[in-house]
DNA sequence: TCAGTATCCTGAGTATCGCTCAGGTTCTCT
DNA sequence: AGAGAACCTGAGCGATACTCAGGATACTGA
């Protein structure tokens, strides 16, 4: 938030790691920023992020283009199991729509439930263009999915993809803002139903 | 982001303009960030605005207690329109329910619409709890309408509440991040009519 | 085996930034 | 007019993100 910096955030023009310990090294600074952002927010320190995986900012500053750099990269890692995850719902059992829908919104809320980490992703840390771009990856998958779940209904194309990027983007903040601020399991399990009852509710609307 | 600035943001313990010319001060620092922030993002300094503004960096501190609390006063600005425009249409003709949905919703977009400012607020800036609860105030005004909806129709006092706040949070996010993000008027109106029928299809299932 | 080279690491130093405070100016009130 | 309150100023302090020159380590080919 000092040096240069200049507004699109330095492009990713660092050096990458060809030898062993190069990829240790860079393992070591994921770790320790997902330790020390969580511990102390976007405050957290790249020379306390540095000592913490016990390499030089130096070297913190060959892989990362600047701090965001490292936000972003830890989103990319969050969002490849939450891709991995919704990737393997999705595909598993289509069952009946209305028992995928939840068994789709279940695994989002899993994948989210509050982590000192996902706190700061989501919350403490500016949304560089970066950073937003990463977060929005899933829920573009998602919206493609439903995009091809109204297409099948009869919706055409063009329609069905807005249509699938507006409820992905409702339901996308409805679990944020809303299940994960339940305060007991029962409390969390009847807006995981609220949810569910939107969901498909739209998808009715929208397919008729 | 460097010098103390305790982790719960220093309390707004800071002078109150009673002189015209502080009055004037104020305003004009307000103005000056508003569009510093549009312009440079979360990135702009806090020395850049009090030049801006014409003042020094000492007199924009005697009102402000750090760089937040002058996107908190942004933010607190916007909403007070954005209350007093939602109070006027939900108060003026309630007419038939879907008709006052649309009315709400058009409102909110309106109040919303791409403006450099309102992208720094709902996007660079870091979501500070006081950020955050003056961003949640209006959503819970709205809440509170949809709810008192519900529970005429018979619904259970908590699960209306319940009901009513996933519905806003839904709709606040598809009115920001989906219609919002249209590309010509008629994209626009049919994104509008996305939302408007996510919110009516979901008003039914929620009191059926 | 051993230079020559590419890769990697180090950490003190630089450029800024958020914010303070001692001291001066303007206003208000009697 | 004079005193005190309110207001303003801006150089400077502490702290942070990021750099860079130089040294260490790994790889390559002869």
């Amino acid at each position: 938030m000092t040096a240069p910096r200049s507004l699109q955030t330095a492009r990713q023009r660092r050096r990458k790691p060809r030898q062993e310990r190069a990829l240790a090294t860079v393992s070591f600074v994921l770790d320790a920023a997902a330790q020390v952002f969580a511990e102390r927010g976007y405050a957290a320190t790249t020379n306390e992020i540095a000592a913490r995986a016990g390499v030089s900012v130096g070297s913190l500053y060959q892989y990362f283009a600047d701090k965001d750099a490292l936000l972003v990269a830890l989103a990319e890692r969050h969002l490849a199991e939450a891709q991995a995850s919704l990737q393997s719902v999705l595909e598993d059992a289509p069952t009946e729509p209305d028992q995928l829908v939840r068994r789709v919104i279940e695994a989002a809320v899993d994948l989210n439930r509050p982590s000192a980490l996902h706190t700061v992703l989501y919350q403490a840390a500016p949304r560089t263009p970066e950073l937003v771009e990463v977060l929005d990856r899933v829920r573009h998958d998602l919206a493609a999915a439903v995009a091809a779940l109204l297409a099948e209904a009869g919706v055409d194309a063009p329609v069905a993809d807005r249509r699938g990027h507006a409820l992905v983007v409702a339901v996308d903040a409805a679990i944020h803002e809303h299940v994960l601020a339940a305060t007991t399991p029962e409390d969390e399990s009847a807006r995981i139903n609220d949810v569910v009852t939107l969901t498909t509710a739209t998808l009715a609307a929208y397919t008729r």
